[in-house]
DNA sequence: TTGGTGATGCAC
DNA sequence: TGCATCACCAAA
């Protein structure tokens, strides 16, 4: 029998399967999925098992080493879903298998060097040995000693490079303690003691009582007492200690109160009707719930999985990782107790290792999950939740660039089952597909328990900075915290960090220099001193004056988490502050930590970025400040609009969740922004009736799809000229009806001293597209290979412009 | 991607 | 001529 294997080698030429003979010993078990050990070339590599064939037309095959798993890793379906993944994304086969399995199932080499023989070497090699028999070949490398003197003894024999492949795969043991013998043998030992060896009876005792095995901490505990005390009965084989393996429990320890379903309103009622009975008749469809924050939507979801398990199928929900907050992961875990697994990127390897495995194993049915969750190994899948659906993060954007919603249609339409894209404020690009019919479109409108959403109240920052006030908070806003702490209520500060210092407006009138050709803020380069367009390839000098107003006050913007702290500590120095941001979070747990504090009353105000704009849910909170709606209104990024009007719209959704009514007041330097405006208003399909209009006078999505080409490269020119020619044939293939923009320099024009440029297309229909870039790549692939060479990325439809 | 191979260039 | 470095190519 053959092995058909996919190499860990990320390469053009080894983008394909190789044949490999599988030994007598490993019949059976090499199937498809499984993970081996080949060698490739005068190494040794890990590879993935894709299929099975009589013979090869290979004419030498090797052998497999070694077979790393007894349950395939990758199901047959996963196997098909990384082609696929590879054709769409334009990437690797290995690379999209290594993308759908946790970090420590890539395998780990080492390259070691191996005296074979007794007689002694060259006398420098023998000092590196140091009386060893095998050295990391590293080792040898910095020692300096030729390579020469390597060959020779090679030659001789007497040494050997040896190639190691190491999984990564930790496995959590624990020791645990069972009798070794019968009870009535145990009664013996127990008589044969000294009676001074009270704990080592105590022991003994226990076991006879009951015999099972036990993990060994407990059993010390339990009895009080001591290593020392055991250690002489497992030395006289009366028990015998061992290792077993035990799953990394991220929650373990942790009780979770039971809820059962609540009761549906009748807008629930009718939303999940549709839904159930997708999920009855086996069917695939994609549905669109579209609720109000504070609608009920989770609870949707949590009824739809019931169905799904009372079927004997299995769930994944995606949650943004940001939203995967403690909060979240309770509901879920006291609804569905053990059934549920956990993966996010605070836990660690081992642990997201561990949940995966009780995945594969069946062990659980549902999957909370950020975006990667998407490639659970379940085989029975009879639903898929994309909560959040207008979030970026569903949007891998390095390597294989995917986007979670993509793949869960996918996987969707093989297992016959529904995705649910549940959001307060979809993507524009989902609610233009639910609006044409191509998603069901479900409605929430009201939010549970007869709470409102709460006043909104605009304060204009330019007619703050005209009576004097010069600092970030207004005096509305200073006024309502101060209420806030009179009253013994928490308050919930966000400010956006994204957009630090780029963009440039006017403080007095509130102007923001655009580009006359793309309706986009221009981006303010510094050294230079200019505005730059970083869609198309304007420039302007950065104006002395408004050209609005002529006012000098213009100038380029942004403000940082620990600055506004200082300044809020200053203006009210009672306040009990907990700041919130990529800093203060960075240890694990820490962002768990900082919540319950904050939840259990400890401090008055919550100062964050966009980690605090999701999923929180305290009722003490009566008031939401938005420190700068602007800043994200201002990237160079044809969606900020949009992410302005979602983010304000979650970030009201925090106050006023229970019984307390809430307020929310937002700081705007442009209060007659639309999308400002509208979201002061929870007006939605407004928003997206304005939205819609600019997208479709600027060709952008939903009504156009977008390709980008980032092209990077130590030389500027070289990076222009490369870019320009990818244009230039781009234009030249595509139909008329795509249109092709570039060489633009990126908005970040340089990283790690590479130029980058860019190319990108706009187009409605071009089914040959794929087949262009192909060619591209493979016609830049030699100066792609060098290390200082050509790096070209192609994202098809990219969320991240820079 | 990695490592062996043959070509090339430099110092003696 | 000997040795180091480099570009190239194959990997089952």
């Amino acid at each position: 029998m053959i092995a058909n294997v996919i190499v860990d080698v990320a390469s053009q030429n080894t983008n394909r399967p190789f044949d490999y003979e599988i030994p007598e010993k490993f019949e059976g078990i090499v199937q498809p999925g499984v993970r081996v050990i080949v060698p490739f070339g005068p190494r040794k590599i890990l590879g993935y098992v894709i299929s099975l064939s009589e013979t090869s037309s290979f004419s030498s095959v090797k052998k497999i080493t070694d077979v790393l798993d007894v349950i395939p890793t990758l199901t047959q379906e996963l196997l098909h879903l990384g082609k696929w993944l590879s054709n769409y994304t334009l990437s690797y086969y290995i690379s999209c298998l290594q993308v759908m399995l946790p970090q420590v199932m890539k395998a780990k080499y080492r390259k070691e060097l191996w005296k074979l023989s007794d007689e002694p070497l060259d006398s420098a090699l023998d000092a590196v040995f140091d009386g060893r028999g095998v050295m990391d070949f590293e080792e040898f490398e910095q020692s300096g000693i030729s390579y020469h003197i390597l060959r020779k003894h090679m030659n001789e024999g007497e040494v050997d490079v040896h190639y190691e492949v190491k999984s990564r795969e930790t496995k959590k043991l624990k020791a645990v303690v069972a009798p070794a013998v019968s009870p009535i043998d145990m009664e013996e030992k127990l008589e044969d003691l000294p009676p001074q060896a009270k704990k080592q009876r105590a022991i003994v005792e226990y076991f006879l009582q009951q015999p099972e095995p036990l993990d060994k901490k407990r059993l010390l505990d339990h009895l009080q007492t001591t290593p020392a005390a055991l250690k002489p009965l497992v030395e006289q084989n009366v028990l015998k200690e061992y290792k077993q393996e035990v799953f990394r429990d991220p929650y373990g320890g942790r009780e979770f109160k039971r809820t059962t379903p609540f009761t549906l309103t009748d807008e629930q009622e009718t939303a999940i009707r549709p839904i159930l009975s997708t999920i009855e008749k086996q069917e695939h469809d994609v549905f669109l719930l579209h609720g109000v924050t504070g609608s009920g939507k989770t609870e949707v979801y949590m009824q739809s999985i019931q169905q799904v398990l009372d079927k004997g199928e299995e769930a994944i929900m995606l949650v943004p990782e940001i939203a995967l907050t403690p909060q979240m992961v309770e509901r879920f875990k006291g609804r569905f107790g053990s059934k549920v697994a956990v993966l996010h990127s605070a836990l660690s390897a081992g642990e997201k290792y561990d949940e995966w495995r009780k995945i594969q194993r069946q062990e659980v049915q549902v999957v909370v999950g950020a975006r990667s969750a998407i490639f659970a190994p379940f085989t029975n899948l009879g639903l898929i939740i994309i909560d959040e659906e207008h979030e970026t993060s569903y949007k891998q954007e390095d390597r294989t660039r995917y986007h979670a919603r993509d793949v869960a249609v996918q996987r969707a339409k093989t297992h016959h089952c529904p995705v649910v894209l549940g959001s307060a404020t979809p993507s524009l690009e989902t609610y233009a597909r639910a609006a044409k019919g191509n998603y069901q479109l479900l409605t929430l409108s009201k939010r549970m328990n007869e709470a409102v959403m709460p006043e909104v109240e605009l304060v204009d920052m330019r007619e703050e900075l005209h009576s004097g006030n010069r600092s970030m908070f207004s005096i509305p806003l200073k006024e309502k915290i101060e209420e806030r702490l009179a009253r013994k209520e928490q308050v919930v500060l966000f400010l956006n960090r994204r957009g630090y210092s780029t963009f440039v407006m006017c403080r007095d009138c509130g102007h923001v220099s655009e580009c006359p050709h793309c309706d986009i803020a221009l981006t303010y380069h510094k050294r230079q001193n200019r505005l730059k367009c970083h869609y198309c390839s304007h420039e302007e000098p950065m104006p002395e004056k408004c050209p609005e107003c002529e006012s000098k006050t213009i100038r380029y913007f942004g403000t940082g988490t620990q600055k506004v702290e200082e300044a809020l500590q200053e203006l009210i120095p009672e306040a009990r502050i907990i700041r919130m941001d990529v800093d203060t979070t960075r240890r694990k747990g820490a962002h768990e930590r900082l919540l319950t504090q904050f939840g259990e009353g400890k401090a008055d105000i919550l100062l964050g970025t966009q980690m605090i704009a999701k999923g929180l849910d305290f009722g003490n909170v009566t008031l939401v400040g938005v420190l700068a709606a602007d800043a994200m209104l201002n990237l160079p990024d044809f969606r900020a609009s949009e992410k302005t009007f979602q983010l304000l719209t979650q970030v009201s959704g925090r106050a006023g969740r229970h019984e307390k009514s809430g307020e929310v007041v937002v700081q705007t330097y442009t209060p007659e922004h639309y999308s400002i405006e509208l979201a002061s208003t929870y007006d939605y399909e407004q928003f997206f009736q304005e939205e819609m209009k600019l997208r479709k006078a600027f060709r952008y999505p939903p009504y156009y799809y977008l390709t980008l080409f980032t092209i990077s490269h130590p030389n500027q020119l070289k990076a222009e000229e490369a870019t320009r020619k990818i244009t230039m044939f781009m234009q030249q293939k595509l139909s008329g009806q795509a249109h092709v923009l570039g060489p633009t320099p990126s908005a970040l024009a340089r990283i790690n001293n590479r130029y980058r440029y860019q190319c990108m297309v706009k187009y409605k229909k071009e089914p040959e597209q794929r087949k262009f870039v192909e060619r591209i790549l493979h016609y830049y692939e030699d100066e792609m290979k060098q290390e200082n060479g050509l790096q070209i990325t192609v994202d098809f439809q990219p969320y991240q412009l820079m």
